[in-house]
DNA sequence: TCCTTAATAGTCACCCTGACTATAAAAAGG
DNA sequence: CCTTTTTATAGTCAGGGTGACTATTAAGGA
Protein backbone atom coordinates (compact mmCIF):
# COMPACT_ATOMS: atom_id res chain seq x y z
CA UNK A 1 0.00 0.00 0.00
CA UNK A 2 2.67 2.43 0.80
CA UNK A 3 5.45 1.05 0.24
CA UNK A 4 8.12 4.34 0.12
CA UNK A 5 9.12 4.52 -3.81
CA UNK A 6 12.86 3.74 -4.59
CA UNK A 7 14.82 6.00 -4.94
CA UNK A 8 15.54 7.20 -8.50
CA UNK A 9 17.95 5.08 -9.64
CA UNK A 10 20.64 6.04 -11.22
CA UNK A 11 20.74 5.90 -14.68
CA UNK A 12 17.07 7.70 -14.96
CA UNK A 13 18.51 10.81 -15.57
CA UNK A 14 22.42 10.35 -17.13
CA UNK A 15 22.26 13.71 -18.24
CA UNK A 16 22.47 14.76 -14.66
CA UNK A 17 24.99 11.97 -13.46
CA UNK A 18 27.85 13.05 -15.47
CA UNK A 19 27.30 16.73 -14.62
CA UNK A 20 30.42 17.20 -12.92
CA UNK A 21 30.98 17.17 -9.13
CA UNK A 22 29.10 20.88 -7.62
CA UNK A 23 31.17 23.44 -5.49
CA UNK A 24 34.73 22.93 -3.99
CA UNK A 25 33.67 19.90 -3.25
CA UNK A 26 36.61 17.79 -4.14
CA UNK A 27 35.79 14.67 -5.02
CA UNK A 28 36.71 12.24 -1.78
CA UNK A 29 38.27 9.21 -2.28
CA UNK A 30 35.96 6.31 -4.02
CA UNK A 31 33.24 9.14 -5.45
CA UNK A 32 29.99 8.04 -5.24
CA UNK A 33 27.77 8.47 -8.18
CA UNK A 34 25.14 8.04 -5.38
CA UNK A 35 25.75 11.43 -4.37
CA UNK A 36 24.03 12.94 -6.83
CA UNK A 37 20.61 10.61 -5.69
CA UNK A 38 17.57 12.82 -6.22
CA UNK A 39 15.64 14.36 -2.84
CA UNK A 40 12.56 16.29 -2.26
CA UNK A 41 12.65 19.22 -0.78
CA UNK A 42 10.36 21.04 1.72
CA UNK A 43 9.35 23.19 3.83
CA UNK A 44 7.72 23.05 7.11
CA UNK A 45 6.32 26.13 8.85
CA UNK A 46 5.74 26.93 12.63
CA UNK A 47 3.24 29.40 12.89
CA UNK A 48 2.84 31.40 16.21
CA UNK A 49 0.47 33.89 16.97
CA UNK A 50 -0.66 35.04 21.00
CA UNK A 51 -4.53 34.71 21.58
CA UNK A 52 -5.53 34.91 25.47
CA UNK A 53 -2.17 34.84 26.62
CA UNK A 54 -1.85 31.76 25.32
CA UNK A 55 0.72 30.76 22.72
CA UNK A 56 -1.02 28.73 19.85
CA UNK A 57 0.57 27.51 16.84
CA UNK A 58 -1.24 26.79 13.42
CA UNK A 59 -1.73 22.82 12.37
CA UNK A 60 -3.28 21.12 10.14
CA UNK A 61 -5.12 17.59 10.12
CA UNK A 62 -3.64 15.45 7.67
CA UNK A 63 -5.68 13.16 5.67
CA UNK A 64 -3.51 10.62 4.07
CA UNK A 65 -1.53 8.32 5.19
CA UNK A 66 1.21 8.05 6.45
CA UNK A 67 -0.08 9.58 9.82
CA UNK A 68 -3.47 10.41 8.53
CA UNK A 69 -5.51 12.08 11.47
CA UNK A 70 -2.59 13.19 12.95
CA UNK A 71 -1.53 16.68 13.41
CA UNK A 72 0.97 18.79 11.23
CA UNK A 73 2.94 21.65 10.48
CA UNK A 74 1.33 23.55 7.95
CA UNK A 75 4.48 23.18 4.77
CA UNK A 76 4.69 21.81 0.99
CA UNK A 77 6.99 20.66 -1.31
CA UNK A 78 9.70 23.35 -3.19
CA UNK A 79 8.80 24.53 -6.97
CA UNK A 80 11.06 23.75 -9.14
CA UNK A 81 12.22 27.37 -9.69
CA UNK A 82 11.32 28.49 -6.18
CA UNK A 83 13.38 29.54 -3.15
CA UNK A 84 12.58 27.91 0.37
CA UNK A 85 11.70 31.11 1.83
CA UNK A 86 9.34 31.89 -1.43
CA UNK A 87 7.70 28.14 -0.88
CA UNK A 88 7.49 29.14 2.99
CA UNK A 89 5.52 32.72 1.91
CA UNK A 90 3.69 31.10 -0.33
CA UNK A 91 2.40 28.42 1.66
CA UNK A 92 2.08 30.86 4.79
CA UNK A 93 -0.31 32.74 2.80
CA UNK A 94 -2.30 29.89 1.52
CA UNK A 95 -2.67 28.34 4.93
CA UNK A 96 -3.41 31.45 6.83
CA UNK A 97 -5.68 32.69 4.11
CA UNK A 98 -4.05 35.96 4.47
CA UNK A 99 -3.51 37.61 1.22
CA UNK A 100 -0.11 37.49 -0.60
CA UNK A 101 0.20 41.07 0.18
CA UNK A 102 -0.28 40.89 3.90
CA UNK A 103 1.85 37.19 3.71
CA UNK A 104 4.71 39.10 2.07
CA UNK A 105 5.05 41.24 5.18
CA UNK A 106 4.76 39.05 8.19
CA UNK A 107 8.12 37.91 9.59
CA UNK A 108 9.37 34.29 8.62
CA UNK A 109 12.56 33.30 9.90
CA UNK A 110 14.59 30.01 8.81
CA UNK A 111 15.26 27.95 11.68
CA UNK A 112 17.12 25.04 10.73
CA UNK A 113 16.99 21.72 8.12
CA UNK A 114 16.10 18.16 8.65
CA UNK A 115 17.12 16.08 7.02
CA UNK A 116 17.71 12.69 8.71
CA UNK A 117 16.89 9.46 6.48
CA UNK A 118 13.47 8.20 7.31
CA UNK A 119 11.53 11.41 8.74
CA UNK A 120 9.39 10.54 5.93
CA UNK A 121 8.44 6.60 5.51
CA UNK A 122 7.81 7.35 2.23
CA UNK A 123 10.75 8.86 0.43
CA UNK A 124 13.76 10.15 0.82
CA UNK A 125 12.32 14.00 1.97
CA UNK A 126 14.81 17.67 3.41
CA UNK A 127 12.91 19.73 4.90
CA UNK A 128 13.58 23.36 5.94
CA UNK A 129 11.72 24.65 8.94
CA UNK A 130 10.52 27.83 8.92
CA UNK A 131 9.02 29.81 12.04
CA UNK A 132 6.18 33.07 11.38
CA UNK A 133 5.01 35.21 13.80
CA UNK A 134 1.66 36.40 12.93
CA UNK A 135 -0.13 39.48 14.82
CA UNK A 136 -4.18 38.63 15.16
CA UNK A 137 -6.40 35.82 14.53
CA UNK A 138 -8.10 35.09 11.30
CA UNK A 139 -9.17 31.69 11.56
CA UNK A 140 -7.91 30.09 8.78
CA UNK A 141 -9.64 28.62 6.40
CA UNK A 142 -9.33 25.24 5.62
CA UNK A 143 -7.31 24.99 2.91
CA UNK A 144 -10.17 23.86 0.76
CA UNK A 145 -9.81 20.56 0.80
CA UNK A 146 -10.95 17.63 3.60
CA UNK A 147 -7.83 18.60 5.90
CA UNK A 148 -8.67 20.92 8.58
CA UNK A 149 -6.61 23.47 10.03
CA UNK A 150 -6.52 25.39 13.31
CA UNK A 151 -4.77 27.33 15.92
CA UNK A 152 -3.80 25.22 18.75
CA UNK A 153 -2.66 26.03 22.23
CA UNK A 154 1.10 24.95 22.40
CA UNK A 155 0.74 22.77 25.23
CA UNK A 156 -1.66 20.91 23.16
CA UNK A 157 0.53 20.48 20.40
CA UNK A 158 1.58 16.80 20.55
CA UNK A 159 2.19 13.55 19.08
CA UNK A 160 2.31 15.46 15.48
CA UNK A 161 3.24 13.69 12.48
CA UNK A 162 6.16 13.21 11.20
CA UNK A 163 9.33 14.97 13.22
CA UNK A 164 7.30 17.86 13.68
CA UNK A 165 7.19 17.53 17.74
CA UNK A 166 10.82 18.26 17.27
CA UNK A 167 10.75 21.21 14.67
CA UNK A 168 8.09 22.61 16.89
CA UNK A 169 9.98 22.55 19.97
CA UNK A 170 12.98 23.78 18.21
CA UNK A 171 11.13 26.46 16.66
CA UNK A 172 9.99 27.85 20.03
CA UNK A 173 13.33 27.48 21.31
CA UNK A 174 14.42 29.90 18.80
CA UNK A 175 11.72 32.32 18.92
CA UNK A 176 12.46 32.72 23.10
CA UNK A 177 16.03 33.34 22.48
CA UNK A 178 15.32 35.88 19.73
CA UNK A 179 12.52 37.58 21.98
CA UNK A 180 16.01 38.29 24.14
CA UNK A 181 18.23 40.17 21.81
CA UNK A 182 15.86 41.36 18.85
CA UNK A 183 12.76 43.33 18.64
CA UNK A 184 10.99 40.61 16.93
CA UNK A 185 8.38 40.39 19.61
CA UNK A 186 6.61 43.38 17.83
CA UNK A 187 5.97 41.16 14.91
CA UNK A 188 3.31 39.20 16.89
CA UNK A 189 1.70 42.69 17.61
CA UNK A 190 -0.61 44.07 15.07
CA UNK A 191 0.86 47.64 13.65
CA UNK A 192 -0.64 49.79 17.04
CA UNK A 193 -0.06 48.02 20.16
CA UNK A 194 0.19 48.74 23.63
CA UNK A 195 3.07 48.09 26.10
CA UNK A 196 1.18 45.94 28.01
CA UNK A 197 0.31 44.46 24.71
CA UNK A 198 3.89 44.04 24.09
CA UNK A 199 4.66 43.07 27.44
CA UNK A 200 1.92 39.89 26.87
CA UNK A 201 3.92 38.66 24.28
CA UNK A 202 6.91 38.20 26.60
CA UNK A 203 5.40 36.66 29.17
CA UNK A 204 3.67 34.79 26.64
CA UNK A 205 6.17 32.91 25.18
CA UNK A 206 8.98 32.84 27.92
CA UNK A 207 5.85 31.72 30.26
CA UNK A 208 6.76 33.60 33.00
CA UNK A 209 5.55 37.22 34.27
CA UNK A 210 7.33 40.74 34.25
CA UNK A 211 7.05 43.56 36.28
CA UNK A 212 5.28 46.37 34.51
CA UNK A 213 7.34 48.97 35.27
CA UNK A 214 10.63 47.97 34.70
CA UNK A 215 9.64 46.46 31.18
CA UNK A 216 8.19 49.55 30.35
CA UNK A 217 11.31 51.27 31.16
CA UNK A 218 13.69 48.77 29.55
CA UNK A 219 11.65 48.98 26.35
CA UNK A 220 11.53 52.75 26.18
CA UNK A 221 15.12 53.36 27.04
CA UNK A 222 16.07 51.03 24.23
CA UNK A 223 16.85 53.04 21.27
CA UNK A 224 14.18 52.46 18.18
CA UNK A 225 12.43 49.62 19.88
CA UNK A 226 9.49 51.30 19.46
CA UNK A 227 8.18 54.58 18.38
CA UNK A 228 4.80 56.34 19.87
CA UNK A 229 2.22 56.27 17.31
CA UNK A 230 0.36 59.47 16.30
CA UNK A 231 -3.04 57.67 17.42
CA UNK A 232 -2.76 58.47 20.80
CA UNK A 233 -4.66 56.23 23.50
CA UNK A 234 -6.44 52.72 23.45
CA UNK A 235 -8.84 51.75 25.65
CA UNK A 236 -8.28 48.00 26.53
CA UNK A 237 -11.81 46.77 26.29
CA UNK A 238 -13.18 48.88 28.91
CA UNK A 239 -12.40 49.68 32.27
CA UNK A 240 -8.77 51.48 33.25
CA UNK A 241 -6.65 54.09 31.73
CA UNK A 242 -6.55 53.53 27.75
CA UNK A 243 -2.68 52.93 27.32
CA UNK A 244 -0.92 55.23 24.83
CA UNK A 245 -0.28 52.97 21.42
CA UNK A 246 3.16 52.56 20.20
CA UNK A 247 4.75 51.22 16.97
CA UNK A 248 7.20 49.39 15.95
CA UNK A 249 10.75 50.84 15.89
CA UNK A 250 13.34 50.04 13.12
CA UNK A 251 15.64 48.32 15.48
CA UNK A 252 16.51 44.57 14.67
CA UNK A 253 19.13 43.90 17.51
CA UNK A 254 18.51 44.75 21.07
CA UNK A 255 21.32 46.53 23.12
CA UNK A 256 21.21 45.41 25.70
CA UNK A 257 19.11 42.59 25.68
CA UNK A 258 15.68 42.08 27.16
CA UNK A 259 17.12 39.20 29.30
CA UNK A 260 14.48 36.22 30.07
CA UNK A 261 14.47 35.68 34.16
CA UNK A 262 15.81 32.90 35.77
CA UNK A 263 18.64 30.72 34.45
CA UNK A 264 18.71 28.99 31.00
CA UNK A 265 16.04 26.27 29.94
CA UNK A 266 17.52 22.98 30.76
CA UNK B 1 29.74 22.61 -22.61
CA UNK B 2 28.31 23.34 -19.86
CA UNK B 3 24.40 23.44 -20.24
CA UNK B 4 22.86 22.97 -16.94
CA UNK B 5 21.04 19.39 -17.16
CA UNK B 6 17.19 19.82 -17.58
CA UNK B 7 15.64 18.80 -14.36
CA UNK B 8 14.53 15.08 -14.19
CA UNK B 9 11.42 14.90 -16.25
CA UNK B 10 7.95 14.09 -14.47
CA UNK B 11 7.50 10.45 -16.56
CA UNK B 12 11.27 9.35 -15.39
CA UNK B 13 10.03 8.01 -11.71
CA UNK B 14 6.30 7.54 -11.83
CA UNK B 15 6.64 5.67 -8.65
CA UNK B 16 7.25 8.97 -6.90
CA UNK B 17 4.85 10.95 -9.02
CA UNK B 18 2.56 8.53 -7.66
CA UNK B 19 3.45 8.98 -4.10
CA UNK B 20 0.74 11.16 -1.97
CA UNK B 21 1.87 14.01 -0.93
CA UNK B 22 4.00 14.84 1.93
CA UNK B 23 3.15 16.11 5.44
CA UNK B 24 0.30 18.30 7.17
CA UNK B 25 0.73 19.92 3.00
CA UNK B 26 -3.00 20.40 2.10
CA UNK B 27 -2.71 20.21 -1.42
CA UNK B 28 -2.92 23.73 -2.65
CA UNK B 29 -5.68 24.53 -5.02
CA UNK B 30 -4.23 23.88 -8.31
CA UNK B 31 -1.72 21.11 -7.27
CA UNK B 32 1.35 21.00 -9.32
CA UNK B 33 3.25 17.73 -10.15
CA UNK B 34 6.53 19.71 -10.44
CA UNK B 35 6.17 19.76 -7.13
CA UNK B 36 8.10 16.81 -6.53
CA UNK B 37 10.58 17.83 -9.13
CA UNK B 38 13.90 16.28 -7.19
CA UNK B 39 16.58 18.61 -6.20
CA UNK B 40 20.48 17.68 -5.36
CA UNK B 41 21.16 18.39 -1.56
CA UNK B 42 24.86 19.50 -0.78
CA UNK B 43 26.29 20.70 2.52
CA UNK B 44 28.46 23.64 2.69
CA UNK B 45 31.23 24.14 5.06
CA UNK B 46 33.07 27.53 6.92
CA UNK B 47 35.66 26.21 8.97
CA UNK B 48 37.24 28.91 11.26
CA UNK B 49 40.12 28.73 12.99
CA UNK B 50 42.09 30.98 14.63
CA UNK B 51 45.88 31.74 13.45
CA UNK B 52 48.23 34.08 14.31
CA UNK B 53 44.95 36.40 15.95
CA UNK B 54 43.83 36.09 12.75
CA UNK B 55 40.90 34.48 12.01
CA UNK B 56 41.34 31.59 8.97
CA UNK B 57 38.82 29.90 6.82
CA UNK B 58 39.13 26.79 5.32
CA UNK B 59 39.45 27.20 1.37
CA UNK B 60 39.25 24.57 -1.74
CA UNK B 61 40.03 25.38 -5.20
CA UNK B 62 37.89 24.44 -7.75
CA UNK B 63 39.09 22.37 -10.49
CA UNK B 64 36.43 22.52 -12.96
CA UNK B 65 34.17 24.75 -14.47
CA UNK B 66 32.09 26.94 -13.04
CA UNK B 67 34.26 29.16 -11.35
CA UNK B 68 37.01 26.66 -12.32
CA UNK B 69 40.34 28.07 -10.44
CA UNK B 70 37.65 29.92 -7.57
CA UNK B 71 38.00 29.27 -4.14
CA UNK B 72 34.98 28.07 -2.38
CA UNK B 73 33.81 26.34 0.43
CA UNK B 74 34.34 22.86 1.37
CA UNK B 75 31.17 20.33 0.93
CA UNK B 76 29.96 18.28 -1.12
CA UNK B 77 26.31 16.19 -1.71
CA UNK B 78 24.30 13.96 0.77
CA UNK B 79 24.65 10.71 0.21
CA UNK B 80 21.58 8.67 -0.16
CA UNK B 81 20.83 7.56 3.46
CA UNK B 82 23.06 10.25 5.12
CA UNK B 83 21.68 13.05 7.48
CA UNK B 84 23.17 16.69 6.50
CA UNK B 85 25.10 16.50 9.52
CA UNK B 86 26.59 13.33 8.80
CA UNK B 87 27.72 14.51 5.83
CA UNK B 88 29.09 17.50 7.04
CA UNK B 89 31.00 15.42 9.54
CA UNK B 90 31.72 13.28 7.06
CA UNK B 91 33.09 16.26 4.55
CA UNK B 92 34.91 17.95 7.45
CA UNK B 93 37.21 14.84 8.48
CA UNK B 94 37.79 14.22 4.35
CA UNK B 95 39.18 18.31 4.09
CA UNK B 96 40.61 18.83 7.03
CA UNK B 97 42.67 15.36 6.71
CA UNK B 98 41.91 14.43 10.56
CA UNK B 99 40.50 11.26 12.10
CA UNK B 100 36.88 10.55 11.76
CA UNK B 101 37.25 10.06 15.51
CA UNK B 102 38.74 13.98 16.30
CA UNK B 103 36.55 15.64 13.46
CA UNK B 104 33.55 13.53 14.85
CA UNK B 105 33.94 15.52 18.24
CA UNK B 106 34.39 19.09 16.33
CA UNK B 107 32.10 21.45 17.35
CA UNK B 108 29.58 21.70 14.12
CA UNK B 109 26.40 24.33 13.85
CA UNK B 110 23.54 23.86 11.27
CA UNK B 111 23.79 27.85 9.92
CA UNK B 112 20.92 28.13 7.16
CA UNK B 113 19.91 26.71 3.87
CA UNK B 114 21.04 27.86 0.95
CA UNK B 115 17.94 27.54 -2.04
CA UNK B 116 18.02 30.17 -4.77
CA UNK B 117 17.25 28.56 -7.87
CA UNK B 118 20.29 29.55 -9.96
CA UNK B 119 22.95 29.52 -6.93
CA UNK B 120 24.29 26.96 -8.95
CA UNK B 121 24.51 27.29 -12.76
CA UNK B 122 23.94 24.13 -14.00
CA UNK B 123 21.68 22.44 -11.91
CA UNK B 124 19.20 22.78 -8.51
CA UNK B 125 21.12 22.32 -5.62
CA UNK B 126 19.88 23.26 -2.27
CA UNK B 127 22.63 23.25 0.11
CA UNK B 128 22.84 23.15 4.46
CA UNK B 129 25.55 25.13 5.17
CA UNK B 130 26.97 24.30 8.67
CA UNK B 131 30.28 26.38 10.55
CA UNK B 132 32.76 24.30 12.23
CA UNK B 133 35.31 25.40 14.71
CA UNK B 134 38.19 23.81 14.98
CA UNK B 135 41.43 24.46 17.57
CA UNK B 136 44.39 23.75 16.50
CA UNK B 137 45.80 24.40 12.62
CA UNK B 138 46.60 21.13 11.00
CA UNK B 139 47.69 21.81 7.00
CA UNK B 140 44.37 20.00 5.41
CA UNK B 141 46.03 18.01 3.01
CA UNK B 142 44.90 18.90 -0.03
CA UNK B 143 41.90 16.50 -0.75
CA UNK B 144 43.90 14.06 -2.95
CA UNK B 145 43.44 15.19 -6.35
CA UNK B 146 43.76 18.24 -8.62
CA UNK B 147 42.23 20.68 -6.29
CA UNK B 148 44.03 23.16 -3.65
CA UNK B 149 43.06 23.41 -0.16
CA UNK B 150 44.26 25.66 2.60
CA UNK B 151 43.78 27.95 5.23
CA UNK B 152 43.06 31.35 3.97
CA UNK B 153 42.87 35.03 6.09
CA UNK B 154 38.66 35.71 6.57
CA UNK B 155 39.62 39.26 5.04
CA UNK B 156 41.33 37.77 1.71
CA UNK B 157 38.38 34.85 1.34
CA UNK B 158 36.94 37.03 -1.50
CA UNK B 159 35.04 36.48 -4.53
CA UNK B 160 34.54 33.05 -3.85
CA UNK B 161 32.58 30.47 -5.85
CA UNK B 162 28.89 30.04 -6.43
CA UNK B 163 26.75 32.12 -3.25
CA UNK B 164 29.97 31.15 -0.82
CA UNK B 165 30.76 34.74 -0.15
CA UNK B 166 27.68 35.26 1.80
CA UNK B 167 27.30 31.62 3.37
CA UNK B 168 30.69 32.72 4.33
CA UNK B 169 29.49 36.13 5.68
CA UNK B 170 26.62 34.61 7.58
CA UNK B 171 28.84 32.28 9.12
CA UNK B 172 31.04 34.64 10.68
CA UNK B 173 27.81 36.68 11.76
CA UNK B 174 26.65 34.01 13.67
CA UNK B 175 29.97 32.94 14.98
CA UNK B 176 30.23 36.18 16.31
CA UNK B 177 26.89 36.30 17.67
CA UNK B 178 27.28 33.06 19.71
CA UNK B 179 30.55 33.76 21.46
CA UNK B 180 28.24 36.62 23.12
CA UNK B 181 25.34 34.10 24.77
CA UNK B 182 27.50 30.58 24.39
CA UNK B 183 30.61 29.18 25.81
CA UNK B 184 31.62 28.04 21.89
CA UNK B 185 34.79 29.64 22.01
CA UNK B 186 36.77 27.36 23.98
CA UNK B 187 35.42 25.28 20.65
CA UNK B 188 38.54 27.29 19.27
CA UNK B 189 41.18 26.32 22.15
CA UNK B 190 42.70 22.77 22.51
CA UNK B 191 41.91 20.99 25.20
CA UNK B 192 44.04 23.38 27.81
CA UNK B 193 44.24 27.06 27.25
CA UNK B 194 45.12 29.71 29.03
CA UNK B 195 42.35 32.29 29.38
CA UNK B 196 44.73 34.75 27.42
CA UNK B 197 44.47 32.48 24.35
CA UNK B 198 40.62 32.55 24.93
CA UNK B 199 40.54 36.09 25.21
CA UNK B 200 42.31 36.10 21.56
CA UNK B 201 39.73 33.93 20.43
CA UNK B 202 37.19 36.72 21.03
CA UNK B 203 39.24 39.72 19.90
CA UNK B 204 39.93 38.01 17.05
CA UNK B 205 36.33 37.16 15.83
CA UNK B 206 34.71 40.44 17.35
CA UNK B 207 37.75 42.46 15.92
CA UNK B 208 37.87 44.12 18.82
CA UNK B 209 40.55 44.72 22.01
CA UNK B 210 39.37 43.66 25.28
CA UNK B 211 40.35 44.49 28.81
CA UNK B 212 42.41 41.42 30.49
CA UNK B 213 41.22 41.62 33.41
CA UNK B 214 37.87 42.21 33.19
CA UNK B 215 37.87 39.15 30.76
CA UNK B 216 38.98 37.08 32.86
CA UNK B 217 36.72 38.04 35.86
CA UNK B 218 33.86 37.36 33.45
CA UNK B 219 34.52 34.02 32.86
CA UNK B 220 35.84 33.18 36.16
CA UNK B 221 32.45 33.89 37.58
CA UNK B 222 30.64 32.53 34.80
CA UNK B 223 29.44 29.08 36.38
CA UNK B 224 30.80 26.14 34.50
CA UNK B 225 32.01 28.08 31.45
CA UNK B 226 35.89 27.15 32.53
CA UNK B 227 37.40 24.75 35.07
CA UNK B 228 41.14 24.69 36.28
CA UNK B 229 42.99 22.05 34.46
CA UNK B 230 45.33 19.90 36.61
CA UNK B 231 48.31 20.56 34.30
CA UNK B 232 48.99 23.54 36.08
CA UNK B 233 50.53 26.71 33.89
CA UNK B 234 52.13 27.14 30.34
CA UNK B 235 54.84 29.38 29.43
CA UNK B 236 53.25 30.97 26.44
CA UNK B 237 56.01 31.31 24.18
CA UNK B 238 58.70 32.52 26.54
CA UNK B 239 59.12 35.60 28.47
CA UNK B 240 56.45 36.44 31.23
CA UNK B 241 55.09 34.51 33.83
CA UNK B 242 52.76 31.52 32.63
CA UNK B 243 49.24 31.08 32.71
CA UNK B 244 47.26 29.15 34.43
CA UNK B 245 45.71 26.12 32.28
CA UNK B 246 41.68 26.14 31.79
CA UNK B 247 39.36 23.61 30.07
CA UNK B 248 35.76 23.54 28.42
CA UNK B 249 33.51 23.80 31.20
CA UNK B 250 29.79 22.01 30.57
CA UNK B 251 28.31 25.44 30.32
CA UNK B 252 26.82 25.73 27.03
CA UNK B 253 24.76 28.98 27.31
CA UNK B 254 26.34 31.98 29.29
CA UNK B 255 24.33 33.92 31.88
CA UNK B 256 24.45 36.89 31.57
CA UNK B 257 26.19 36.67 28.24
CA UNK B 258 29.27 37.99 27.67
CA UNK B 259 28.35 40.90 25.62
CA UNK B 260 31.02 42.54 22.79
CA UNK B 261 31.75 46.51 23.20
CA UNK B 262 29.89 48.46 20.99
CA UNK B 263 26.33 48.32 19.23
CA UNK B 264 25.28 45.94 16.93
CA UNK B 265 27.26 45.51 13.69
CA UNK B 266 25.30 47.28 11.24
C1' DT C 1 70.79 41.97 39.65
C1' DC C 2 67.91 44.77 36.99
C1' DC C 3 64.67 45.14 33.37
C1' DT C 4 61.12 43.51 30.55
C1' DT C 5 57.01 40.96 29.79
C1' DA C 6 52.87 38.93 30.88
C1' DA C 7 49.53 37.09 34.26
C1' DT C 8 46.79 38.06 38.22
C1' DA C 9 44.78 40.85 42.04
C1' DG C 10 42.37 44.76 43.51
C1' DT C 11 39.79 49.36 43.38
C1' DC C 12 36.07 52.54 42.25
C1' DA C 13 32.28 54.71 40.14
C1' DC C 14 28.46 54.17 37.08
C1' DC C 15 24.51 52.11 35.18
C1' DC C 16 21.36 48.58 34.65
C1' DT C 17 18.14 45.85 36.97
C1' DG C 18 14.77 43.78 40.26
C1' DA C 19 11.61 44.85 43.76
C1' DC C 20 8.60 48.09 45.34
C1' DT C 21 5.56 52.13 46.27
C1' DA C 22 2.91 56.04 44.70
C1' DT C 23 0.18 58.67 41.49
C1' DA C 24 -2.88 59.52 37.40
C1' DA C 25 -6.65 58.55 34.44
C1' DA C 26 -10.56 56.44 32.86
C1' DA C 27 -14.90 53.35 33.38
C1' DA C 28 -18.60 51.23 36.32
C1' DG C 29 -21.80 51.44 40.22
C1' DG C 30 -24.37 53.51 43.52
C1' DC D 1 -21.72 63.17 41.45
C1' DC D 2 -18.91 60.74 44.11
C1' DT D 3 -16.75 56.43 45.08
C1' DT D 4 -14.72 52.27 43.75
C1' DT D 5 -12.20 49.59 40.61
C1' DT D 6 -8.91 48.92 37.26
C1' DT D 7 -5.08 49.83 34.66
C1' DA D 8 -1.42 52.82 33.04
C1' DT D 9 2.47 55.54 34.37
C1' DA D 10 5.93 57.80 37.51
C1' DG D 11 9.30 57.41 41.02
C1' DT D 12 12.48 55.27 44.59
C1' DC D 13 16.23 52.44 46.32
C1' DA D 14 19.55 48.86 47.02
C1' DG D 15 22.51 45.30 44.80
C1' DG D 16 25.29 43.59 41.10
C1' DG D 17 27.65 43.56 36.87
C1' DT D 18 30.74 46.20 34.08
C1' DG D 19 34.24 49.53 32.20
C1' DA D 20 38.31 51.90 33.26
C1' DC D 21 42.34 51.78 35.96
C1' DT D 22 46.16 50.74 39.13
C1' DA D 23 49.04 47.45 41.71
C1' DT D 24 51.33 43.17 42.43
C1' DT D 25 53.41 38.71 41.25
C1' DA D 26 56.19 35.66 38.56
C1' DA D 27 58.92 34.27 35.00
C1' DG D 28 62.95 35.09 31.23
C1' DG D 29 66.78 37.72 29.35
C1' DA D 30 70.63 41.15 29.35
Amino acid sequence: MNTPPEHVPRDHTPSQLNAPPRAGHVAPEGYDPGAFEPFAVTVDLAVFTVRDALLHVLLVQRGEEPYRGRWALPGGFLRPRESAEAAARRELAEETGLGGGTAGALHLEQLATYSDPGRDPRMRVVSVAYAALVPDLPEPRGGGDAARAGWTPLAQARRLAFDHDRILADAHDRVGAKLEYTGLATAFCPPEFTLGELQQVYETVWGVALDRPNFRRKVLATPEFVTPARGGRRRTGGRGKPAVLYRAGDAAALHPPLLRPEGPTP
